[in-house]
DNA sequence: GTCTATAGGGCGATAGAC
DNA sequence: GTCTATCGCCCTATAGAC
């Protein structure tokens, strides 16, 4: 275990998967995570700025690629459909990359730590989406609602997805279809 | 200082806000907070289990409140306009009976942990709410799309009248009026 | 790499209310 | 006397400073 192997975070990305699932989220510690690893407790820190970040590696690239696809939409396309486009496109890339899923998600719903944390990240999805939106033109309050529905919509369709319901793309539609079900019930 | 003054968790509670409101949320320790109160940091535990939730005192009343109110509308009403009547009801007590408002807002806005924090108080109340639903029996992602574009039409009109566009009702059915203008362009 | 401040909580002792 | 809120001292772990 030399002190120079390559992938210092992704080795305590795996140490910290392998203990959280074996004793438990809570139960394991800063230090027993750099020790699996190799690495001292500084170190882990170097990397992760705390003790739930390392659930959530990697996920800093979300919100900037999200915008992104948000500005590169049909112009004139209005936000709603400009946002569901953004999140449909971004979310394939994400669920053919993504590994570990079944063990993250298991572990995240067992701890309202991270479940907490979270919501922070798909929160700041939101966020970029709907400051691409305004980007675009549409207003603030506007620009929220569209880029929140579309997240709405999105989460939905990651949940189907995890549950076997298909590829990401028909798992997007049904959950649109889904939404769009409840909201013209509401209206009779 | 005397031990047994009634009020404990309130006293707190108002220590807290001012020292915050005075020196910034990270800069002040729970046991500069117990110490105003005439309390220890101890005791402060005892009423709240950790430094974020001094700020969201009494915010478990609201998760049953808003189920409650679902399940006390309209036989037969369909799952959206239950959850909207829910949110619109319950949220109107609120903004009639709690204080402080401007500087809880400026303070929940100014820190990362207490933001997080307020995304799961809020949640809570959609999964309140989202149960409530399936025991009206909605179908799980029916329940689920309802309790959550409700809740986001309650933020917004919450966001409103913080920002004195009027009473919550008012503010209410504008944010309603907002998200149905958004929902139907996309349909264009 | 060590050192410190602080969070958060377990346990038993105790002071005051009844 | 009982009952219970509070205290004091214990500990461990996080997070960051030096």
């Amino acid at each position: 275990m030399a002190r120079w192997d390559a992938g210092a975070a992704e080795r305590l990305r795996m140490a910290a998967l392998d203990l959280f699932t074996e004793h438990g989220y809570d139960a394991v510690t800063v230090t027993q995570i750099a020790e699996r690893a190799g690495l001292t407790r500084r170190t882990f820190h170097r990397y992760f700025a705390d003790k739930r970040e390392i659930l959530f590696a990697g996920s800093e690239r979300l919100p900037p690629a999200v915008a992104e696809a948000a500005l590169a939409t049909t112009p004139g396309l209005p936000p709603l459909p400009t946002a569901l486009s953004a999140l449909r496109e971004v979310g394939a890339e994400v669920s053919a990359t993504v590994t570990d899923t079944g063990r993250r998600r298991a572990l995240i719903e067992s701890s309202a730590e991270l479940t907490e944390r979270e919501r922070s990240k798909l929160a700041e999805v939101t966020t970029a989406l709907q400051s691409a939106l305004e980007q675009r033109g549409a207003a603030p309050a506007e620009a929220h609602f569209a880029a929140r529905v579309a997240s709405l919509v999105s989460e939905e369709a990651f949940a189907r997805w995890t549950r076997g319901e298909g590829t990401f793309h028909r798992c997007f539609d049904s959950a649109e279809a889904a939404l769009h079900a409840v909201l013209t019930t509401a209206n009779n």
